[in-house]
DNA sequence: GACGCAGTAGACAGACCTGTCTATCAGCAA
DNA sequence: TTGCTGATAGACAGGTCTGTCTACTGCGTC
């Protein structure tokens, strides 16, 4: 249970569901176990969120807006290549355990809730703008490389191995060509 | 619901149980409803299958043998070629609605059953050896041809596009290298 | 002290879930 | 006819889920 001192209720609720959402799967995490490993009242939860699917957009919308951030602050050498988006995903894979693409797992488990989707699309919409950037508007270029960017996501999941972002790399410097 | 006089109950449970977990995902889909929609009573259900799950697992295990035989029934010409499993992903997308990889799928879902794990990796095994023997065991090649025929899945699920398997298509023969 | 605020604990309703069980029925074989 | 097989409908138990509600507590501010 995190520090209840430090870190607010509503935060410590996210981060915990976060983390529960992400490793077992959002159906598979009740309401209770939330609270309990968050150390929370069941009306403080509800206090802060109006429903748990508020609480698993409001998880999407968290990684979309750290990842955006993470992008933003990379150097500027590092901005222009193809690779910044592999590279986060290799800090991930390094960070600890891997369940694959947050994104994906929420769509499974949650095909009918258009917030869920909506926070997919802005999220993949983030990465094509990137990707877009590092080549100049290629389109061709843009699709390959959010298939190989996807292929990296699903392939770490499902092999898991230490090659797999070598691979994607490899791939994503093929199809952007010389220079990027 | 399907033919009754025609088709087993076995078969018509397992026919709309897969439709219902592939479309629906197998957490928001219930024996009631499967039964419901197959017309069949529940203890056929239970005597047919032993679990939930089982039914989960032959679900799986049936998607992955009638890839094995489409595989098996290429012409000899196009076994050999790299393209083979996206043009049966082309054809599975072409012949209705598509929501990612059902293995895939099913592990967001049931990431603690050993059963489903050994169902994924088996067809995961199937699909490597049929690479690997397209490009003679290089497997660095095998790697990348996986991580491209993930990332097409992937790919056509969260930003479906025509062109998602054609891009594909084209990687894999960059990757596979002239004469594949 | 009085008040409001944010939290706690936990009971509760109502829905849904899986899996078991009883009772019944139709068809077929001996 | 008798008995077996496989099916039916549906009640039921026991559990889990989300979300609401009551009653209480500690704390800072006026």
């Amino acid at each position: 249970m995190e520090n209840k001192s430090i870190v607010s209720a509503k935060n410590r609720i996210l981060n915990t569901a976060s983390a529960l959402f992400y490793k077992r799967g959002i159906n598979n995490t009740g309401i209770d176990r939330i609270i309990a490993d968050a150390g929370v009242a069941k009306a403080t939860m509800y206090n802060n969120f109006a429903s748990k699917e508020e609480i698993v957009v409001t998880y999407l919308r968290r990684i979309r807006e750290q990842f955006a951030e993470a992008l933003e602050q990379l150097d500027p050498e590092a901005k222009k290549s193809v690779e910044a988006p592999f590279s986060l995903l290799k800090l991930t894979l390094e960070n600890g355990e891997f369940y694959g693409c947050p994104f994906s797992n929420a769509l499974v488990e949650m095909p009918e809730s258009k917030a869920v989707r909506d926070e997919v699309d802005l999220y993949r919409g983030l990465i094509m703008n990137y990707f877009a950037s590092s080549v100049k508007g290629d389109q061709k270029k843009v699709s390959k490389l959010m298939l190989v960017y996807d292929g990296a996501f699903l392939n770490c999941k499902l092999s898991p191995s230490e090659a797999s972002v070598e691979s994607a790399i490899e791939l994503a410097r093929l199809i952007a060509g010389p220079g990027h």
